[in-house]
Parts: structure tokens; C-alpha cells; sequence
DNA sequence: TATGAATGAGTATTCATTCAT
DNA sequence: GATGAATGAATACTCATTCAT
């Protein structure tokens, strides 16, 4: 006699844990993770109130695990490619590095301002494996592209790459917190994107004084 | 004649209004607004339970005002005067206005992370005069110093002003917040503002191709 | 399977919804409506402070059922049944009638006269089905009492049967509202009753001058 | 040199005390007792919060000098004369009673029901002197009234005055609390005071068989 | 193992009363 | 005596966690 199955998992064939965490997981990426209460999360997995005990110590190890997966799912959901050294132009491929890490802050950032806050889930979200998904693979990403250009000339070889990819990462946050924090900025306009490219590429100097 | 005065303001010249904020923004700079119950403040402003009601609409009207003086005393705790254009090095001057930046954010970001996630306060704080003076503020401060010395010919005519003002201010997001991340996360070294400014200056296209 | 039952109702069979009811009930026949506090509901059914928010919406939903039951039962713990036209004598009857609303309003009253100063439960207890059965269906009894009576002509075809009805029941607040006002006054003797149905039976006027 | 006076004092010649039971008094006809606060009292006299405790013990003995002064002042009130015996008809007279006590509760009785549930108030109030001034006078004017139409065989001698003084009375408490218990109900119309002369008079036993 | 009601500590807020001025 | 801010106990209600079924 097999120990019964949550109500809402006939049929399927993940497991309650998994179930319970997909539920958090949409409930913190669509409300954040302040206010979220043991109940919400139940009432979405269609799930009594307790089970949640059964799989996870308290209620903070089930949202980290949400967050986690919240993080792993935005990344994943990138479009396309990441650009690689050598193809199209540096100009074009650092345009994309932005657009997707502005895609993926705008997806992520929401949530994240919630974790700041919570001291114990943030090291709860520390404690499981690499905790940092979010943001840091496509910072690694962006480190390893420019570097790939440094070797092939089109960057240059003093280039400071981490500081290239914390300005990049950094803007991200800075564009997104400004619209949370007054949604009445306007979302970032492609000419910005522009601006921020020629920036990162020519930098202020006047071209006479190179 | 007078009514009595709070026990805890016995010797001192301060309102009980202005104890309370002082109290509550103490809170707030250690542990967010997040979590902070009115014990929590009373407890720390030496009176009893109920005298904020004295003094405040509710909690979050107090709050809203201790974020601000946070805000404000973050701001006026800076070292020194903002460069001017004109004088020292456009380098010399970036590096202070990231110094200056990041010794901002490093102050104001973890309380603010609590604000993003409270609406409430979020309004609150809106309602009170020049609210955004943190970060805005030196974000303007640094725009209009960029124009200046685009006038002396110092910076490029045709410098994206508004995107670097994005970067610096957002690479100082990007720092803090990867530090209250992982506390493990080295502070940003004197290096690192070093690559900062060098980027911004001259981008990374190498100088051949210029 | 199923949850657990409260520690208060081992043994018993009924739900705690009716449990709580019917504690309140108690308290409200003892102390009416007003001063009475959620913790002092849960201390006398003998179950924790928030249980009542897993069957009401707030307090005074509660209130609202356990007046309501209060009503329906002090109408239920009326003896015998009411009298019928034609049987015995109007005197009788009348007098029985006095009775009954006397013994229905002693119950009653003490705990409606709060009701009338909490205008919110009040409109709570308008919404439960016939919520006034308490004094309005004795009301409704005794006029189709009297028009019975008025049919078999042993009560004055032109007698004002709503006046008489208003005249039994206004007696009976104004017999109970005394005893609340000033304890010391005598509760009303059966000589008291005996007046009040010769007065209506025969009115004050003189035999000879009718 | 004198003590200082409450500023709402200025220019009057009333004592404090005799403001502040002035004041309690309005609120107490305007809202009834129950919700009153200290500080709605000490607002509507324009007067410090705690000047209360200088001239009553407490709250509930300042209430209770209210009410009082609401029961006496809504008798005062009552216009013209009581009828006397052996004027006018004894129909007319009855009916001037009624409409009479009609008056005086339906100005008394909405605060009344609040000291009903304020054990407390209700012990105050029966220390002040002739503390059931309210409705019990006009009981004992009604009481004597019928007893000097006895003498002067206008009534009949066998006529139970007590009884018909609690009768109207008490139709009174009920015409006045339908009306709070469902402010729908309509205002006593001047022909349910007919009805209700007519009963009082004749009573409802048909003629043929007096 | 799933259920979901029971638990009770914790929250913001009110308000009668006190008391230094 | 008057002032009105300070006091702190009390209130209704929430919610993470437990546990009998």
C-alpha cells in the first residue's frame, strides 16, 4: 500500500516537493517574497495547509528553494544565444550582453529586493548550490565574451573586463530600480541601450585628447 | 503650565516627534524597515508603547520619516565638495564621484531594499519633500558636472551624460547589492574604482581602431 | 485524514463553529454584547485565542450567530403553547400571552439593549434569516390572536388589535427595563398582570358612562 | 491671586464642572454613551484632556452627571402643561400624555440603551438624586393624574392606574425601539395614538357582553 | 503521508488615566 | 488649577507551525 498522493498531483508524476516549490516559485516571481504567507503558497499548489512541513523545514527553506529556481528559470528564459568573440561586431554583441541582462534584472530584481530583506532567507539561498545563478552566469558569460575579444583584438587588451560587466550588470539594476521605485520613469528606451553601448566602447574623452 | 516631558527626553532639547524619528532611523540604518515592529522603536526611543500615536498617523508615517532622515544624513555624512568641472583631473573626478557614490549607496541600498518592497511607505516617503534627494540628487549633481566639462572641452561633445550618470550610480548598486548578496563578496578595492574610471574614460576599443 | 478536533470538543459530536456559538451564546445571555472580547469567547469555550477566525470573518459575524441563537432560544424556552382563539377565556389567554412576553423580553432584553448601541451587529444580525423572530413573532401571535378572537365575537370588531399588541409587548420593556434600570424594583407580581389584562379587557373608562 | 480658569471659560461664569457636564451632555444626546471617549469630551469643551479627573473621579462618573442633565433637560423640555383632571376630556387628556411620552423617549432612550450596558454608569447614575427622573416623573404626574379623575369619576374607580401608567409607558420603549432596532419602521402616525387612547379607554371586549 | 483545523505568540492601534510643567 | 503629552494595558486580528485524524 503506497502512502497517498496530494489531491492536486493525480495524474502527474512530479513529486509534492517539486509541485510545492513550482507554487512558490510563481507566487515570488509574481508578488516578491514580502507578504508571502504559508497559505498563498498552499492555496496555488491546491494543497493543504501542513504539507509544506513534510518537505521543508519552515517555510523560509521553501522559499529559497522558489527563489533559486525563480533565478535558474529567468536565465533560462534568456532568447537566444549569448553572442560570441568574433561574431557580428563588438558594438552589436554588447548591445545584446545589455538587452539580455536588462530582460533578465527586469524579471529577477523584483523578487530579489525581497530577499535583501529577509537576512535568513538570504542565507538559506546561499547555503544551496550556486546560489549566485542569478546574474552572476551571464556576468561570468559577459566576462569570458570580452576576454574571447581581447584575444582576438576587437577589445582592448588593458580592457578592465569585471569592471565592464559590473557597469553592465550594475545599469541593469539602476534602470529597474529607478522604474520600481517611481513606475513613472519610462522603461528604457533603445536609444539609452545606444548611448550605454557607445559609452562602454569609446568612453568620454574627447577624441583629441586620446 | 507645559505638559510633562518624555522620561528619555529628561536634559535634552529634542521634541519627542524628533526622538522618535532619530530613534526610527537608527532602526532603519542597522536592520531595514522590514520586520520593524513599534515596540522595536519604542523600545529604542526609551518611551512608552503608544506615544508614536501622539506624534504620527501610524507607523508608516514615522517610518517614511526616518527613511528620509536616512536618506538626508547619508547624504550630508559625505566627505568634502562634489568636484567642479574645470578643476583637477576629468579622472581625478570621476574616481570622486564613484567614491562618493559608493559611500551613498553602502549607506542608504540595504534600508532602501526594504522600501521597494513596501508600497505604502514607498508613497509615504513620496509625499514628503524632495524625497529621492539620495540618489537623484548625485545623480544630477554628476550630470550637471558632465556638461560642464563637456563646455570646457574636457569630456566629448558628444558623451552620453545620462548613461554614464546610469552607469556610475548603477555600478554602485551593483556593488553594495553583491555584497549584501554575499557578505564574502570583497568590498570594491581602490582597484576596482580605478578600472571603473579608466572604462568609462576611454571605453574598451582597442586604441588602433579608434 | 482528517484534521485534528479542538481539545474541547473530545467527546462531543458537535462542530467547533456551533461550539463557539454557543459559548458565546452564554456570555451573551450573561453579560449582553457590549464589553465582551474575543479572548473572553475562547476562555469560556475553552479553545485558543484565534480559532474563531477559522469559522467567522470577525467578531462580530460571531456575535451576530450567538445573538441570533440567544433569541431562538429564549422563544424556544417558552412553556406550553400559545393560546388560541376560542378556547378558554380572553382573559386567560391575554393573560398568557403577558406572560410569555414577559418571561421572552426578561431573556431578551438585557442582551438587545447592547445590540441597539453596535449599529455594525446589528446590521449583521438583520442579515440572518428572520433575525427579529424574538419580539416580532410574538407580535405577529398575539395580533393574529386577537383577530381570531375578533371573528368569533369575543373581542370588539372595531378593537385596534396592532395597538393592543404594541401595548402587551411595550409593557414588557417597560416591566424589564425598570428591573434593569434599579434591581430594587419589585419584578411584576401576578396582582400587576392581573391589572394589566383588566385594563385592556375593559379600559378606565366608568361602566356608567359607556 | 485667583487659580487659573480653562480658557473655554473666558467671559462665562459657569464653573468648570457645571462645562463639562454641559458638554457630555450634548454628546450623550447626539451619539449616546457607548464610544464615547475622554478626549470627544474634553475636544466638544474645548478644554484639555485632562481636566476631567480635576472635577470627577473618572470618565464614568462625568457620564453619569451627563446623563442625568440629558434625562432632566429632555423632561424640561416637553412642551405646555400635564393635563390636569377634570379638564378638557379625559380622551384628550390621555392622548396629550402619550404624546408626551412619545416625546420625552424618543429623546431619551437612544442614549438610555447605552447606560443599560454599562453596568458600571447604571450603578453611577442610581447614587445621583432622583436618578429615575427620566420617565419616572412623568409616570408619577400620569399616576396622579388618573388617581384625581378617580376622585372626580372621569375614570372608573376600579381603574388600575399603575398598570395604564406602565401600559403607556411602555408602549412608548417599544414604538422608539422598533424604530432603532429598523429605522425603516414608520413614526408613530397620530392615528396609532387614536388606536391606542381608544384601548385604553375601552378596552377590547365587545360591547354586548360589558 | 496528506489533511486542514487548532494553537498561541505576535502585530498595530486605541484610550482611560497620570503627572511634570 | 489647567495643560496636553506620556503612559501602558488592552483590543481585534494574523499567521507560522503543530498534530490528531
Amino acid at each position: 500500500m503506497s502512502p497517498r498522493r496530494a489531491a492536486a498531483l493525480r495524474g502527474g508524476d512530479r513529486s509534492l516537493r517539486e509541485h510545492l516549490i513550482a507554487a512558490a516559485e510563481r507566487l515570488v516571481a509574481r508578488r516578491g517574497t514580502v507578504g508571502l504567507t504559508v497559505r498563498d503558497i498552499a492555496r496555488e499548489a491546491q494543497v493543504a495547509d501542513g504539507v509544506l512541513y513534510n518537505h521543508f523545514a519552515d517555510k523560509e527553506e521553501l522559499l529559497a528553494y522558489a527563489v533559486h529556481a525563480h533565478l535558474r528559470d529567468a536565465e533560462a528564459a534568456l532568447e537566444g544565444q549569448p553572442p560570441r568573440p568574433g561574431e557580428a561586431s563588438v558594438a552589436a554583441n554588447l548591445r545584446a550582453y545589455l538587452t539580455r541582462a536588462l530582460a533578465l534584472h527586469t524579471a529577477i530584481l523584483p523578487a530579489m529586493t525581497g530577499v535583501f530583506t529577509q537576512p535568513g532567507l538570504l542565507a538559506r539561498l546561499a547555503e544551496l548550490p550556486d546560489p549566485l545563478a542569478g546574474g552572476q552566469g551571464l556576468r561570468a558569460e559577459l566576462t569570458g565574451y570580452l576576454r574571447g575579444e581581447q584575444e582576438r583584438g576587437r577589445v582592448a587588451p588593458d580592457a578592465a573586463v569585471e569592471a565592464v560587466a559590473a557597469l553592465v550588470v550594475g545599469v541593469c539594476h539602476d534602470l529597474v530600480l529607478r522604474h520600481l521605485l517611481d513606475p513613472a520613469t519610462p522603461a528604457p528606451a533603445p536609444a539609452m541601450i545606444d548611448d550605454l553601448v557607445r559609452t562602454l566602447l569609446h568612453g568620454v574623452t574627447p577624441a583629441e585628447a586620446r
